[in-house]
DNA sequence: CCAGACGTTGTT
DNA sequence: GTCTGG
DNA sequence: CCAGACGTTGTT
DNA sequence: GTCTGG
């Protein structure tokens, strides 16, 4: 997955009545290499979901530094099992980003031409994320973070993009959201499971290539 | 064993 | 923290 | 990733 | 060409 998360226009009543989607901003939208941008999660903690922020890039717990260094903003489906980075989260905190819609851009040539893409039914779409928890030593400063999960690109999105964004439905979110659930090839296969037509796309204008731009404007069909 | 990396995207 | 390369 | 900047001196 | 900001 490259290129911006928009969450904007989520409503409350869309992922279900237990998370609480107030106080989203909105147009929050940033480049995914961003480490300050901070975004909505859900996770999961004693029991009960929480909506709170993390700051994107997800920097694991045994980092030296919250610098410029070691932190992900993407992790591949296909080896959540096998990288360090992301196994011990893959285990027991994973989380859900909910977003109006994010942006790929197609290259044809020397031209990129940017894509809005959104659920078809116009709820918000859950990404499928990690996250962790990271604390300073010295000052006991914590920071918690996320990436969002990347999967092989299917349907129409595979004609514009070879990667995308996990996508999950809401039958899957407790499962999802369960730290005590391990069986990690169930997991896996949740990630790709999303269903031909969920997904949307149109092609909006280049002025949402320049990340200082926001608003409407960037989601307008082109 | 120790030291050093640990991630993804995309582009070449 | 844990894996890999040397 | 993409778009845009890419420099210094001095003054506030 | 390459770095930085978002």
């Amino acid at each position: 997955m490259c290129g911006r998360i928009s969450t904007a226009n989520i409503s409350p009543s869309t992922l279900k009545a237990q998370f609480r989607l107030e106080s989203i901003p909105s147009y929050l939208q940033s480049y995914n290499v961003a480490p300050t941008l901070q975004i909505p999660a859900i996770r999961q903690q004693d029991n009960t979901r929480t909506l709170s922020s993390l700051r994107w890039g997800l920097i694991p717990h045994w980092s030296e530094d919250k610098g410029t260094g070691v932190s992900a903003f993407n992790a591949r489906v296909e080896t959540l099992t096998q990288k360090p980075f992301f196994r011990d989260p893959f285990k027991s905190k994973r989380c859900i980003i909910p977003a109006s819609g994010f942006y790929e851009w197609h290259k044809q040539g020397d031209k990129k031409q940017p894509y809005y893409i959104y659920r078809a039914d116009k709820q918000p779409i859950a990404f499928a994320g990690l996250w962790d928890a990271w604390m300073e030593k010295e000052t006991g400063e914590a920071i918690e973070s996320c990436s969002i999960i990347t999967v092989p690109a299917t349907h129409r999105m595979a004609e514009i993009h070879d990667r995308m964004p996990a996508v999950l439905e809401a039958e899957l979110f407790d499962t999802w959201l369960d730290p005590e659930f391990k069986e990690t090839h169930v997991l896996q296969d949740i990630l790709r499971a999303l269903k031909p037509d969920v997904l949307e796309m149109y092609p909006v204008s280049s002025y949402v290539s320049n990340s200082r731009n926001d608003g409407e404007k960037c989601i307008e069909r082109a």
